[in-house]
Order: structure tokens, then sequence, then C-alpha cells
DNA sequence: TCTGGGGTCCTAGGACCC
DNA sequence: TCTGGGGTCCTAGGACCC
């Protein structure tokens, strides 16, 4: 039997409901069915809510809205310490299970990620198999999630953002007019609060005002080339990229930050935060694998203006003493000595694995006072120690201000 | 609304090279 | 020498996401 190949992809997006409240549920089941939100309740700092059940929702507290002012709206509400370790303990766990379903499966964040179950169920089983995973990450793990199911990944995350908690959302290509356009414009993934004014500016309140826009110029000079060319794809229901299921995990940058309790402008205070933010990053390079061939720092001032300084290295760095001499170095070189401090943040990118270090290979220290058939002789030496290669295609090569072919 | 911590991607501008 | 244009790499900053 010849089972017919799809001409479409069937693309789920996973969403868990409320992640890090759900997780502490799981550790603490007093807390099922109460208005509680996750925050660091810190009484020096206005602190900020980072996730809130679905009870404290119904009270308008929302993620990112201020302690105090959630519980001024409802003063009986739970709040509990945020315990990262454990939201990647839960969220091992469901992946996991994901991955007994398809191994295409791509990654986005803690709690959230992209299916491709193209070759595993037929257009008309898809809504049956997101049922099935639904309830079993309900029931067996006690997760509530929502799922987008659509023909690329694109329509899937806006189609699992339609219902919640617990929703499982269809969004085909030929509903997207019916359903996709008539979403207000900052609904669309890419569009924050930056763009969305420069879009209302121009007249542009919903995706369909977006699509039938005319002025095409003046669309790509308000919102940049690439947006430009992103946001008229999307907005047609087109998206071509693929779920990138590759289990390489990796990352492109690494970074930890610390926000003082009160602000300070001590160098010696900023500077013991450095260093613990400094080791931090380091032994995470180290448990990876990773060199750094970019590391810097960050600091957001008491009136929240922000300066990142980085260093380009030849050579990758992942051991404490050198990643903090090269930190401390830049903090010297750019902190005034006075200046109020909020926050300061190390980070490293451009990664490069040990066996990508440079080598170095000292072959010019007598360079000069040989003939070239010598000198030749030792680059392509040199070439074949570390590459293996018998011959070589040079182009030419430069001497004495005159170009020579060799 | 006076704003946490961890990321990704894009763009502007300067340095440098030919 | 004060004068061109194109390409690449780097740094810093902006915008966005969860």
């Amino acid at each position: 039997m010849e089972t017919k190949p799809l001409s479409y992809k069937i693309i789920f997006h996973i969403d868990m409901n409320c992640f890090f409240a759900s997780c502490e549920r799981i550790e603490d089941p007093s807390l099922v069915g109460k208005p509680m939100v996750v925050a660091h309740n810190d009484v020096f700092r206005k602190s900020i809510i980072l996730t809130a059940s679905y009870e404290a929702r119904k009270y308008g507290i929302y993620t990112t809205m201020l302690v105090k002012d959630a519980m001024r709206l409802c003063p009986s509400l739970t709040i509990v310490e945020p315990k990262f370790h454990l939201y990647q303990k839960q969220s091992k766990i469901f992946f996991d299970y994901l991955y007994t379903i398809t191994p295409k499966i791509e990654i986005t964040s803690i709690d959230e990620g992209y299916l491709d179950v193209t070759e595993v169920v037929s257009g008309a089983d898809a809504l049956a198999l997101a049922q099935k995973i639904q309830d079993e990450l309900l029931q067996t793990y006690h997760l509530p999630c929502s799922i987008g199911i659509a023909p690329n990944k694109f329509l899937a995350k806006m189609a699992s953002d339609m219902k919640k908690p617990l929703g499982i959302t269809i969004l085909r290509k030929r509903e997207i007019q019916e359903k996709l356009w008539p979403l207000p414009i900052k609904a669309m993934i890419g569009v924050g609060k930056k763009t969305e004014p420069r879009l209302q500016a121009i007249g542009i309140q919903t995706i369909k005002d977006l699509v039938n826009f005319q002025d095409q110029a003046l669309l790509q000079k308000t919102v940049g080339t690439a947006m430009y060319e992103y946001l008229l794809e999307r907005a047609n229901g087109q998206d071509n990229s693929e779920v990138n299921y590759q289990t390489d995990d990796e990352v492109s940058s690494i970074s930890n930050a610390h926000t003082f309790y009160v602000n300070v402008n001590s160098p010696k205070v900023i500077k013991e935060t450095l260093k613990v933010l400094s080791n931090s990053v380091s032994n995470r390079l180290m448990n990876r694998g990773l060199y750094a061939s970019n590391v810097g720092i960050q600091i957001r001032f008491g009136d929240f203006q922000q300066i990142n300084r980085s260093r380009g290295l030849v050579d990758g760095i992942n051991d404490s003493d050198e990643f903090w001499s090269v930190i401390e170095d830049i903090f010297d070189d750019y902190y005034d000595g006075y200046s109020e401090v909020r926050l300061v943040g190390v980070f490293a990118t451009r990664f490069v694995t040990s066996k990508e270090k440079t080598k170095q290979v000292t072959i010019f220290d007598d360079f000069d006072k040989i003939t070239k058939e010598q000198q030749l002789t030792k680059i392509l030496g040199a070439i074949k120690d570390q590459y293996g290669q018998t011959s070589i295609k040079v182009g030419y090569y430069k001497y004495e201000k005159k170009e020579e072919e060799v």
C-alpha cells in the first residue's frame, strides 16, 4: 500500500499554561485553585510578577505587574519565590514525554516548542493526537498546555495563542482571512511595543490593514527591510522555516546579571558582584565545553540607561581566572567610579570548541632571512602538518610591494 | 505602570583592506 | 596625497520573546 506524501506539513506549537505556577503546584499541591503568583518578593526593590495563575488573573493580575499593585487587587494573593532549577526539571520531563511522539521537536524556550508531526499522523488524525498529548500532560504530569495546529510554525504559534488555557486550535491557510487578519497588529509575533505605535502611526491597526497597505515604500521605511519582508510573508500565512530539531542545543550566548537591592556606586562592591557573575558564566562555559571569543559586561545605571562593552579575543577562553581578568579590565576601562549602578551583567558570545581554538604556527621567525623557495616549502609544510593536505594552490604572494605569482 | 533575568536577531557606524 | 568605492569584520545598541 502506497501512502500519498502530504503536500503540506502538520506542525504543532505547544505552549505550557502559566508554567512556573504549574510547577510550583506540583511541588506544593496546596497551591492548587488559589490565586498565586511567582515573584521575587523583595522588600528593598519594587519587584514584578513573573507568572500569575489563572485564579490570580481573574483579579486583573498579569505578568510584569508590580507585586504591590497585585496585592492591592487581591489581598489574599499567595506569593511564591521562583525556583528555576525546578522549572528546568519539569521542562525536561515534559519534553521527554513529547519525544515519545516524535524526535522532530524544536525547543524554543523552557515551556514552549514546535513538533513536526507530518510523518506521525494524517491530517484527519491531528486533532486527536493533540488531544491525547494535552490530556496526558495534564493527567500524568499535571501540566496544562495549549496547542496550535497548522501547516507552518508561524500559524501554529498564532493558533496556540488563540485559546488559553487548555485550548486546541487548528489554523488552516484558507482560514487566515477570517481568523488571523482581524487580530490587532500587536498580536503578531515580532511586533512589540516599539513597532506597534510606528505601524499605527501610518494607519495600520490590524493584520488585515498590514496586508492591504498600499504604500510599500513607506511601510519598508517604517519597520526596516528585514521586518517588512517578515511581516508581509507571515501576515499572508507563509512561513517556510523548518522545525529545527537538531538536538545540538547550541546556544549563541551565555550571560548572568544581577540587580542590586539598592543602587550602588562603590567599585569594590560592584566588582565583587561582577566576579561572582564572571565565575558563573565561566563555569557554564566549561560545563558545555565551550570557549568564548567575545566577552563583556552590561551596566545599567540608576536612570535605567544601559551600556554594553565587550572585547574580542584571538583565542576562546573559559577558565575562570582568565575570564575574570578580561571582565575586570573592561570594567576598569569603562566605569567612571561614581555613577549609581542598578544592575551589572557578564556575557560571553562567539563560541568556539577547544579544537577550533586558533592554532598558532610559528614559521615566520626567520622568514626574511631565507629564500622564497624556502619560505614556500615552510608554508606548505605547516599546512600539511595541520590539515594533512599535500598540495595547495596559492594565488598571489605579496612581497616587497610587488605582486608575484607563486 | 518606574520596570527581572535569560536569550535571539537585526542594524548602524567605524576600522580596515584593496 | 585628502581622494573613490566596495567589501568585511567588529562593536554597540535596539527590538523582541518568554
